[in-house]
DNA sequence: TTGACAAGGGACCGTTCGTTCTCTATAATG
DNA sequence: CATTATAGAGAACGAACGGTCCCTTGTCAA
């Protein structure tokens, strides 16, 4: 019972967080979406600040539970075609499901006012991705899928042009399907210039 | 005086804004911070609403006025390495200047709210560096100093991870020395790939 | 010198904010 | 059955919010 009236209110504060920003939110309107008083809110949480910290920290959690170790990675794509289509399945998941849309947008409006959503904010929208398609990247090269080069440089090109349709869908919904086609487009330019079979101007 | 404070008071919304968000600043310390009294801002503006919006016109304005029209286009670069320096030379125009830093932090916190500011974000963090490197690449295809391909899609590979790194400085500025060494040997890596010279693999 | 007006200061207004208090209904525990 | 812990309801709190009112000051034109 309890559990359930706590998920659910981080579940209604992740939803106005995201969309309102934590200072635009308040107490009232959170609790009365989940036909509750404010008053009831405060067996659960001891301040609007404890669930923004709750919030965080289950982001955090997730974040590592799901990206942090190594063996979590995909494994790597035995040809092009592949690197295409799981790349596509994964751009597809984090633009599609709602909870990880909410955490990208929160992440986003509250970068600059909270260290640890800072900290967060450049993993997911940089970083994380960048480390995960460097290792991709690497194995794709030993396997002679990719031509030969710095495989982090190659990871960085191949997903920050993917990170900003995505941030693009978070903003305007209605351009998704748009955006996905570019990604799609992309993803064949950028395999087109990177096989291994088109390595000619290497010293 | 009364066009100076005025202004005054829009760069201190914006320095707030910018920072806290529109909902997480507030009448009373925005004025304390110019040393006035909070009734005294009410005969500039009718309403902090007015303030946010004779900021996001003048934003629009600006943006229109640089970047609108064709005509206030950078010249096509005569070689590859006046390409790199151009790009350098905006990236460091863009992340130094506080004012810039500060709009493109306002446009990243406010673009789920306002859809004014959502438009705004599109333009800058996308479509607009894109559409300004799409005419430069296809002149320097022209001039035979990139290799023929589809030059809004060069522009799209070439400026999202640009655009990635300079939302890296606006959120994280100790990193700025860093990010930009990684633009500088990203440009680098880009020009490399796509010298015309390197024309091999076309069909 | 006077009148008009823009601009700032200070007290104050009603509303909304996050939070607390007290009370009741319920359900599990001995 | 009595007890105790839990979760919600409802009223109320002080603080902070955006905004208004009225008064004073400085400036410029007639």
């Amino acid at each position: 019972m309890a559990k359930d009236t706590k998920d659910m209110i981080l579940a209604t504060a992740l939803d106005m967080f995201s969309q309102n920003g934590y200072a635009g939110t308040n107490i009232r309107e959170l609790t009365a979406s989940l036909g509750m008083v404010k008053s009831s809110l405060y067996k659960h949480f001891e301040s609007k600040e404890a669930i923004w910290n709750t919030l965080l920290d289950e982001m955090i959690a997730y974040y590592h539970a799901r990206f942090g170790s190594p063996e979590r990675l995909p494994p790597i794509p035995e040809s092009l075609d592949e690197l295409r289509e799981m790349t596509m399945r994964m751009v597809s998941v984090t633009v599609h499901d709602e909870k990880i849309v909410k955490v990208r947008k929160l992440l986003t409006i509250e970068q600059f006012r909270d260290e640890r959503a800072r900290d967060l904010a450049t993993k997911h929208f940089l970083t994380g991705l960048e480390e995960m398609f460097t290792r991709i990247f690497a194995g794709m090269m030993d396997k002679g899928l990719l031509r030969r080069d710095d495989p982090a440089m190659l990871a960085f090109a191949y997903t920050a042009p993917i990170s900003a349709l995505i941030h693009l869908c978070d903003r305007e919904p209605e351009k998704t399907d748009g955006a996905m086609a570019k990604i799609e487009a992309f993803v064949r330019f950028f395999i087109k210039d990177n096989t291994a079979s088109s390595v000619e101007s290497e010293s």
